[in-house]
Parts: structure tokens; C-alpha cells; sequence
DNA sequence: CTAATATCAGGACAACTGATATAT
DNA sequence: CATATATCAGTTTTCCTGATATTA
């Protein structure tokens, strides 16, 4: 809290901190480039990640989630049904809404493009690092933990 | 290279490699939260990132470097030109050509809206981890950057 | 004359706002 | 009647492709 970059710690934390950010992206970037996702726009996307998180929802409450009008979800969910991504079915108790669901197709799409992410850095992991350095990663990574709770 | 999810690591590596994925994702997410940038579209910010990397540049080398068309970076550049944030300069030796640069006022938020990012994650470390943590953080990272080499 | 640079014109797509039909 | 859900219509934005003027 006294060091001249205008940070509240030390001058090494803030090297640390410094290497900490560039690392995450650059993992992040590499994570990215295995298995590519299907050409959908990002926001069809994570309403496909938001429909596998949470389970069925309606266009309202989708919507909702992603910070997006109900007019342009619907059209979000017309190209994904179009796609064979997500199916609707009339909610059977209140006969305004949609049931959005996945697909078992693209549930398993979305597995296996997790998988091929997941492989990779666990490849690497097993490549490069010692089992002994493992150990530390793995300490390490529940120190980072630490840092976004809450 | 023989457990049953399908990886070529052992179970633990898989298990080490899924939770530092969902901690990468985690954390770039929180570092985004932080310090937002302007409201100009991501591509236009990834422009703005590459001038500040690699400095001044021509419209066609923008266009090349970032993916676009020629086309599309003259109209972004239009863009970030009205909003004040990159200047346009005539190529002395070669009348095609017109270098763009950042301003320096747009040279300073970057550097603002970076060290807002910067610090939170500084003051995390700093508030959340002993000064033992910290340099077991730092050793990490060392592997960590083993990863993405090459 | 050929190649490179930048721009003008028009189209596609995904988000938006406003208005409307249906069901609770 | 008031509220919630979903959709129809039109606009804005950002990318695209095709065509054109200028310079090397």
C-alpha cells in the first residue's frame, strides 16, 4: 500500500499480479483455440451453456439471463431450433409459455467440445509437468481459488 | 494415457486439468468485471489493443492483422477517429497510404482502465493470501507458464 | 499496365424499440 | 381489467461483397 504504482500492495505483488493477468489470458486464449464451437454468434451460444447449466427455461426467462430483449431471443431460438440445437414444447400449465430444452445432439456437441479443451490441457499437464510439480499445480490452483470466492 | 474418460493423462491429471479450466474461466471473467471499457464493439477495442502493442499502422495492415476487410477497419477506424480515440496521418512516402496512431489521451485510458484490472487482482493477492501463499503462488505461475510455451 | 491502398455503394445479420395477439 | 409471454414490424449497427478512384 506504499509502493509508487499506485497499487494498495507491495511492489512484488504487483509484479505477481501483473504475470497472473497476462497468464490467464494467454491460457484462456489457447483453451479457446481447441475445439472450436459450432458458428453460432457467442450470445446463442451461452444461451446453448445456460440451457445445459440450468435445465429447460422459457424465451422470458432466457432473456433475462442474458441481458437480452424477449423479441431478439426469439429469434435467437428460431435460428438454434433451425439448427437442430433446441426444441420447444407448450408449457402443459400455463398456456402462454414455451419449454426450450437442448437436444440430445447438441447436449452431446457441447460434451464433446468440452472434451476436447479438457484434453489438451490435460495432455499438456501430463507433458510437461513432473508428477511432483503436479502436486504443486494442484495446491496452487486451490490457493487461486481463494482469490474469487465470494 | 489409459483411465476411462477417453484422456490420454491419468484420472488425477484429468481432474487437475478440469478444475484449472473452470478457475481460468472463473478469473477471466472476474478481471473483466472489473475496469469496463468503452462502449465501442470488441473488434474495435481489439484495434485499439494492436495499435498500442505494435504502434502506428496503415488501415490495410489493421484490416490484415485483426481479420477483417479493408472495407470494415475504414469504417471502425471512422469510428474510433469521431470518438476521439485514433488520428490519421499521411504516409509521406507513399500517397495510398495513411497511418493511423492512438492519441494520447486514448494511450491513457488504456493504461487507466488496465491498472483498474491490474488492481484489483494486486489487492486480492495481497489481502487474501500470506506473503509464504504468495511466493507458493509466484512458483506456480512459473509452471504455469510452462503450459503455454511454444 | 499491374498491383496495392482506401473508399463508395448495397446487402446480410443480430441486436435494439414499439406495437400487437393470446393467455393468466 | 391488469399482467405476463411471445411474436410481428421497422430501425440501428457491424460486418460482409462488389465496384471505383488514386498512387506505386
Amino acid at each position: 500500500m506504499n509502493n509508487s504504482l499506485g497499487g494498495t500492495g507491495t511492489a512484488r505483488t504487483s509484479a505477481l499480479a501483473e504475470d497472473l493477468r497476462l497468464l490467464i489470458g494467454t491460457l484462456k486464449r489457447r483453451l479457446r483455440e481447441q475445439g472450436q464451437r459450432g458458428d453460432h454468434p457467442p450470445s446463442q451460444v451461452a444461451v446453448l451453456l445456460r440451457l445445459e447449466k440450468d435445465g429447460p427455461a422459457t424465451v422470458s426467462a432466457l432473456a433475462r439471463s442474458e441481458g437480452m430483449r424477449p423479441q431478439s431471443m426469439s429469434a435467437a431460438i428460431a435460428a438454434l431450433e433451425a439448427a437442430g440445437h433446441v426444441r420447444g414444447a407448450p408449457d402443459p400449465d400455463d398456456g402462454r409459455q414455451t419449454i426450450i430444452s437442448l437436444t440430445d445432439t447438441c447436449r452431446e456437441r457441447l460434451r464433446t467440445s468440452r472434451a476436447a479443451r479438457q484434453d489438451w490441457l490435460s495432455r499438456t499437464i501430463a507433458a510437461r509437468l513432473s508428477p511432483q510439480e503436479q502436486k504443486d499445480l494442484a495446491a496452487a490452483i486451490r490457493l487461486l481459488k481463494r482469490l474469487v470466492e465470494d
